[in-house]
DNA sequence: TCGTGTGAAGACGTTCACAGCT
DNA sequence: AGCTGTGAACGTCTTCACACGA
């Protein structure tokens, strides 16, 4: 098979032009033309275009695209036929609020359990997620085939749960500690580092 | 002025580079190589040297790094010598978690007020900063001259929300709403969507 | 000899500009 | 005429490889 590596970058966007598309199918919208989807997306035309063609052909030249026929292949190439099961470690307060957070399941994820060291100290309010002990992680990702873990845990730790993770069988972590992960090139991390964007903010902002 | 700008690629290293020397200074290391430092980075020892000269020499020759001239030489760039104060709209799950997180003040940022639509509905415990109306917004970030705003409300009321923080002085949004702002070329925004990212996870994982 | 600093090469992603289909 | 699809140009970031100083 000699299929060409979709960029990263660009299936982020896919994910983007998807959301604008549902919002377009949802207005009742039939056809959209690459600079109008591109606005809605905030990147230009021709990125747009390019991005398509990374995995096929879907416009009609002189007229746009399909509202429905591009999300429809957009969904097929970021595979999100079937509900990916989700686990979440970590329950304090930024870990138990992303278990009442409703983005996931709107997206078609289920975190279908949370593990914390102190499961008995967590405020259960609102949380419908099962709360188990830390020490079951192994067998239930092993058990449950997840694929998927949140890590909400404190830095020093992080590593620590990551390796058993991984171990397990988990391949994409999404880290919300202030880490770097050390793992195997086969595992993807996508880390969401608080401090560092409000940092990252601070430096465009403060030159005056 | 001929000053090269710095890629913001580079500005984020830098952030994880300073956390980094500050956990070998408290190791009580003196001296740091580039390959050490840069492995404790997640990068390649060439990327780490290559971002130092963005700004300048640190080095010494066959010898390294000392930890703490790096350390003062990358926090003067990020321009964290002085607090920076921000402002958090939005009160609901992830809003009021990110009050709660302790990672922005252990990092120099001090929330000093919060914003809610229906602020006597918000759930205060654990919650030491003020909560006002949202009708007080502008008028706040006006006479305090805020720079910086996290916003946390729902994607549909996002894009007003923004423009009226921009309107009042605002030239930094951290912006959890999973939309694409509009906004001056003046103003940055850093978008942090978690179900982006969990969907761009679940294509990594996805592929057996 | 060891590790930094850096020009040059390379890889990658974006934008342009236009050919070609409807 | 209008809009897609795309090779080529461009710009940016990363990596290499080695000169140079300690």
């Amino acid at each position: 098979m000699e299929k060409v590596e979709i960029p990263r970058k660009t299936i982020y966007r896919l994910s983007i032009y998807q959301r604008c598309l549902t919002k377009l199918h949802e207005n009742g919208a039939e056809t959209v033309s690459s600079s109008a989807l591109a606005a809605a997306a905030g990147v230009k035309p021709a990125q747009l275009r390019k991005d398509l063609t990374y995995f096929g052909q879907f416009g009609t030249r002189g007229l746009g695209y399909s509202v429905e026929e591009l999300r429809n292949a957009i969904r097929d190439v970021l595979g999100r036929t079937h509900l990916q099961p989700v686990v979440l470690i970590g329950a304090g307060n930024l870990g138990t609020a992303l278990l009442r957070y409703q983005g996931f399941q709107k997206e078609g994820f289920e975190v279908v359990a949370a593990f914390d060291a102190v499961p008995e100290g967590v405020v259960k309010r609102g949380i419908s997620v099962p709360l188990h002990d830390i020490d079951d992680l192994t067998r239930f990702v092993q058990e449950n085939e997840v694929r998927l873990a949140i890590l909400c845990v404190p830095a020093d730790g992080a590593q620590e749960v990551a390796n058993e993770i991984v171990g397990a069988g988990v391949t994409g972590i999404l880290n919300f500690s202030p880490t770097v992960l050390q793992v195997p090139e086969s595992v993807t991390v996508n880390n969401v580092d608080l401090a560092l964007e409000l940092e990252n903010l601070s430096y465009f902002v403060g030159r005056d």
